[in-house]
DNA sequence: GTCAATTGTTGGTCAGACCAACGGCTAAAT
DNA sequence: ATTTAGCCGTTGGTCTGACCAACAATTGAC
C-alpha cells in the first residue's frame, strides 16, 4: 500500500486527513482493508502520532473507518447510524437542516416508487402488503404507527431495487422515522387522519402493483401534500382540514 | 459553565466526548457558545490535551463544533454540509455500480427542478440562461461540451433552493460530469445529438421559467430517456435512433 | 495621543514515555 | 511428540512536557 504521497503543503492532521480521504474516495482503501498501524501511518507521512490519531478519528466520526483496538484500523462500509448523531444534534440546536432534509426524501421516495413499479418482486409486494396490514393494526398507537409508516416507505423505497437510493433513505432513516412518529401523535387531533393513513398508503400500494409508475408518483406526492396539510393545521391551530373528506 | 460533572468511569476521549456530547444536547452549549480552552478543559477534566483535541475534531465532523486557531472551539449549528462528506463516502462505495448512481441522480434532479419551477430567481434564471449558451457553444467540444451540459444540470439543482439536494448532487458532482464527458463523444457518432442537447436542456428551462412544475419534470425525463437511448444505440452499433428527429 | 515592542494566549504539532490487552512464539513439562 | 505455561512483541489508548505560529492586548517611550 504505497500511502505515501501525501497533500501537498499540509502537515498533521490537515495531511493525514486529506490523504486518507482521498485514499478512500478514489477506491485504493476499500472496506475490509486494515490501515498501517499508527505509528508507522505517522513515520511514513513525517507528522505526530497525535495527528493520526485525530485524523483516524475524524474519519471515525463519518463511518467510514473502525478504530479496533489493539487491532488496527479497518476500512468500512458508511454507517448510517453515524448519522443518527449528526441528526441529533440537528434536532437540540434546532437546525433548519431538519426540514430540508425531510423535504428533500421526497426526491428519493417518489423516483422509487417509480421504479418499484417497474421492478417491484412478489417478495416486495409480500412486504409491502405486511407493512400495509401493520398500519391499519397500529393506528391507534403512535408509537408502533409511525415505525409501520416509515416501514411501509422503506419497503417503496426497496422495491426500486436502487442500491444509492436505498443508501440514501437509509442515510436519512432516523430523521423520517421520527417524522413519521411525530405525524402519527396528530391522529388524536384529526381523525379524518385514519382513512387518510390508511388510504393513501393503499393508494400508493396499488399503483405499483398495477404497474403504473406515474399512478404510484402522483399517489405519493399527493400522501405527502396531505400529510403535510395536516401539520401545517396542526401548527396554526385549525381543526379538521377542508379538503380530507374529498378525494 | 459547569463542566466538570464528567462520564461516569470513561476516560480519555470518550470521556470528553460524552460530556460534551450531553451539554450539546441538554442545551447547555448553544450556538455561539466558546468552549473554554483546551489546556483548561483538559484540566478540569482530569485528561491530557491530545484527548481533549480528538473529541473535538470529532465534534467538528459532526458539524457542532468549529475549532478556529488561536481563537478557540466555538458552537455552532449543524447544516447540510457534514452530510455532504457522508454521502461522499457513501457513493464512493457504490463507484463499483456507477450506473447505480447515475440513474439514481434522476430522482435529485427531477425533484429539483420542481421546485426550481417553484423557486427558481432572477439570478437563477440568468445562470441557467448562461449554461445553456455554453451548452450550443461547446457543441463540437467534448470535454468543455461535458462540463456545460453538468453546469446546466449544476444551476438547475441549485435554482431547487434545497440545501440536501444540492449537497446530494455536489457528491455525485465527479461522476456526473464524467457520465456528460462521455455522453458528448458520441456526439460524433450521432449527429442529431447536436439538436437533442441544446432543444432538450432550452425544453427543461423553459417549462422552469413558465413555473410549471410538472412539465419541468416531464421534460427533464424525456431528456435522460433519449439521452439513455443515444448510448444504448452507441452501445449495441445501431445508427441514429429513429426517434430521435420526431417529437 | 500614537506607535513600537513585549507579553500572554490559544490552537497546532511534536517527541517520548507508559499502560492494557491481546496473540504468537518458545521453552519446559508430561 | 504433544500440551501447557510464560514471556515477548504489537497495537491502540493515554499521558507529560515542550515548542511553534499568529494573533490581541498591554506597556512604555516619544
Amino acid at each position: 500500500m504505497d500511502i505515501t504521497r501525501a497533500a501537498e503543503g499540509a502537515k498533521g492532521f490537515e495531511k493525514v486527513f486529506t490523504l486518507l480521504r482521498e485514499r478512500l474516495l478514489d477506491g485504493s482503501l476499500k472496506p475490509g482493508d486494515r490501515l498501517v498501524p499508527e505509528r508507522e501511518l505517522a513515520a511514513q507521512l513525517g507528522v505526530s502520532r497525535p495527528a493520526v490519531r485525530e485524523a483516524l478519528r475524524a474519519l471515525t466520526m463519518l463511518g467510514v473507518v473502525e478504530i479496533i483496538d489493539r487491532i488496527g484500523t479497518v476500512v468500512r462500509r458508511p454507517d448510517v447510524s453515524m448519522l443518527g448523531y449528526f441528526f441529533a444534534f440537528a434536532l437540540a440546536q434546532q437546525a433548519d437542516v431538519i426540514d430540508d432534509v425531510i423535504e428533500a426524501r421526497i426526491a428519493i421516495e417518489c423516483q422509487a416508487v417509480r421504479l418499484a413499479a417497474e421492478r417491484a418482486t412478489i417478495a416486495d409486494f409480500e412486504r409491502l402488503q405486511q407493512a400495509l396490514t401493520r398500519i391499519a393494526a397500529t393506528i391507534d398507537d403512535p408509537e408502533a404507527g409511525g415505525m409501520a409508516d416509515f416501514d411501509f416507505h422503506a419497503a417503496v423505497v426497496q422495491a426500486a431495487h436502487s442500491e444509492t437510493l436505498s443508501v440514501l433513505h437509509a442515510s436519512m432513516g432516523a430523521l423520517l422515522a421520527r417524522s413519521h412518529r411525530t405525524r402519527r401523535d396528530l391522529v388524536q387531533v384529526f381523525g379524518s387522519m385514519k382513512s387518510y393513513l390508511i388510504d393513501d398508503h393503499r393508494r400508493v400500494f396499488d399503483a405499483i402493483v398495477a404497474r403504473d409508475p406515474e399512478r404510484a408518483d402522483i399517489a405519493l406526492r399527493r400522501h405527502f401534500a396531505i400529510g403535510d396539510d395536516y401539520r401545517r393545521r396542526a401548527a396554526t391551530g385549525q381543526v379538521e382540514p377542508q379538503k380530507a373528506g374529498g378525494e
